[in-house]
DNA sequence: CAAATTTCAGCTTAACTGACATCC
DNA sequence: CGGATGTCAGTTTAGCTGAAATTT
């Protein structure tokens, strides 16, 4: 989908729309990363559930998919693809029977060192034009606006 | 879809993945438009294109299509839309007549005003924690970043 | 002839909503 | 019983690819 627009012009220095100016780089940032990882097989979304268990082991699908920013029925099927690859296993937790912990395989584990470079070179490209600080500063207003709206 | 996670936790101050970061701000900004949106019967992507319009009158609908970041044949759906709902008109471009110039109707300038402060309420709730400066300054990371990336 | 615009047709596929069982 | 979690089923719908006509 998209957003409010507005860009500089001929002369005409128009403030570009923030919603417009977010919409966009996340656009152009998934299709960089969808071209990265068609190689492997891997979706975007399968990716992020991936890096959010690197970073949570033995997170419930339903906890992952609210990081991931998708339903738990959609997260079913992230799940499904991912353990039918051996990327992760999913155990019965024994302090609570109801949940199914999910942990990274080492071939998982292999998997996001595998690509992790490539993802950063990304990262990387993006921000190519902003000093160090300025990164930073990007990552905490990201991270504010997230919150604000939130 | 999704992207590279990473977040604070109980002490530890992970840095989070800027895609990770530009990713669920997106999500959380579409959500909110579409829902500001959503009486009025007008999708996200319908919004966009008259934003765009609205800086570019007469443009054809496939120089829309790239503005608003999707192909010519889904701006064909959007366009028919708004031209349904009396919010845009098309014309035959007399200086090239395989083009169809697509302007604002009265009624669609009024639309845009009639949700414009909603729309600038919502950008400012999300740069509510930040300065003047850091708004000018994530507007410009922003631009550079996608720019970095096209 | 290549490139751009428009439009018809068909699809796909990712994520959704709804419902229900299980468990704490 | 309220609130999670997991899972089965069905749907949608937005945007896509393909292809062709027209014009420059």
């Amino acid at each position: 989908m998209a957003i409010a627009a507005a860009d500089s012009e001929a002369g005409v220095a128009r403030r570009t729309s923030l919603l417009y100016a977010v919409k966009r780089v996340e656009l152009v940032v998934r299709w960089h990363l969808d071209e990265l990882l068609k190689p492997s097989g891997i979706t975007a979304t399968q990716y992020t559930a991936l890096t959010v268990l690197e970073q949570h082991d033995g997170l419930p699908a339903a906890q992952l998919a609210r990081r991931s920013f998708v339903t738990a029925q959609s997260m079913a099927d992230v799940v499904r693809a991912l353990e039918q690859r051996g990327l992760i296993t999913r155990e019965r937790n024994p302090e609570n029977r109801r949940e199914l912990s999910i942990h990274l395989t080492d071939s998982g584990r292999e998997f996001l060192t595998e690509y992790a470079g490539d993802v950063r070179a990304l990262e990387r490209r993006m921000v190519g034009d902003l000093e160090a600080r300025q990164v930073d500063e990007l990552r905490t207003a990201l991270t504010k606006a997230w919150h604000a709206l939130s």
